[in-house]
DNA sequence: ATATAGATAGACCGATCGTTCTAATTTGAA
DNA sequence: TTCAAATTAGAACGATCGGTCTATCTATAT
């Protein structure tokens, strides 16, 4: 959906308050009454847009982690150089979500609701492989990954180099390796 | 000046963009045009705001290390849980310079010599007590000091927890252990 | 007591916001 | 070919945005 694809981009380069229906209609090149059809309001077009940028996003980020024939240890530190690939792209501003939520400062249940539904299949995944690596508590482990990684996509985007990434990395590793059972 | 004050608690509670000057004038109880006079236009308010919200954040935070009585390792564990300190304030609403560059994607170059500012002098202080407690790479431990620090500050205002500065805290004990001198 | 500076409330400006409406045009299926 | 559904461009709505102006009031200092 062309629409979308728009929307998401101007969400994501200017943010969601500073982007105007008008912006989305010239960016999509689609009337203003198309897009009031297709999704009600900015609202309904705002979770419509983030949902659609998760699912891209999770299909990427899942398919780039299951090609790596790695043991587990190495698989979890892997996703911090999957991190860069994300990070070094020109059009990489954030976490679409994170942004969202930070922007409403969690006010909008509805996208709370999409963000949850995003986050989860992820942490579930890697919670999936901390086990496997042999992790003693991997549900905290998980929590404290979910930390790490935001911390670097937010610092990938304040410092706009993709370090933050391999900083990331030897700080889990460091977190490993006191976590699997002697 | 309770015109800063109410600016930067209606910034940090809504958000930069989504609050108007109207807001600033009802929840100050003040004529708009003496904002004007004082600050010019609204980014002059929102840069005085950030600069005064960073200055009396720092001034706690540095008093609150200052009052550490324990050695350099145990003084930057502790550091955490003096963020739980400030996640559980019920105005908690995240670092007030990170959300704002967030929110304009560091297209502001005011805000972000106002952030560059802010963290300079902070990770100055935590880099010397690193120093003093033997990290092998004192630089490159601060930048992965300042992501974990930056992961739990957002987790926490996700989460509405201050789970996320105890989790942090045994990420950087991990972290330290591994980088000081054998 | 008077003069000066600052603060006040509120009308007002043009621009933009999200949203609705309409009338003409394009599309796709029967 | 025909007819219904979808899309189009653009005017228009009320509300709100950042910012300006003015006229009245309240201090303070000499």
């Amino acid at each position: 959906m062309a629409i979308l694809d728009a929307a998401i981009r101007l969400f994501c380069r200017d943010g969601i308050g500073a982007t105007g229906i008008d912006a989305v209609v010239r960016e999509a090149g689609v009337a203003r009454m198309t897009i009031y059809n297709h999704f009600g309001s900015k609202d309904g077009l705002v979770v419509a847009a983030l949902e659609r940028e998760s699912a891209a996003w999770r299909t990427w980020f899942f398919a780039r982690l299951a090609a790596l024939q790695l043991p587990p240890r190495e698989k979890l530190l892997a996703v911090f150089d999957i991190l860069t690939e994300w990070f070094e792209r020109d059009d990489y501003f954030g976490c679409a979500l994170m942004n969202a939520v930070l922007e409403v400062r969690n006010n909008s249940e509805a996208l709370m609701a999409v963000t949850m539904a995003h986050k989860k299949p992820v942490l579930e995944q890697l919670r999936a492989i901390a086990v496997a690596a042999g992790v003693r508590d991997p549900f905290r482990f998980t929590e404290q990954f979910d930390l790490i990684m935001n911390g670097a996509i937010v610092n990938a985007l304040f410092t706009g180099s993709t370090n933050p990434a391999q900083d990331a990395k030897s700080v889990v590793a460091a977190l490993i390796d006191t976590q699997i059972q002697a």
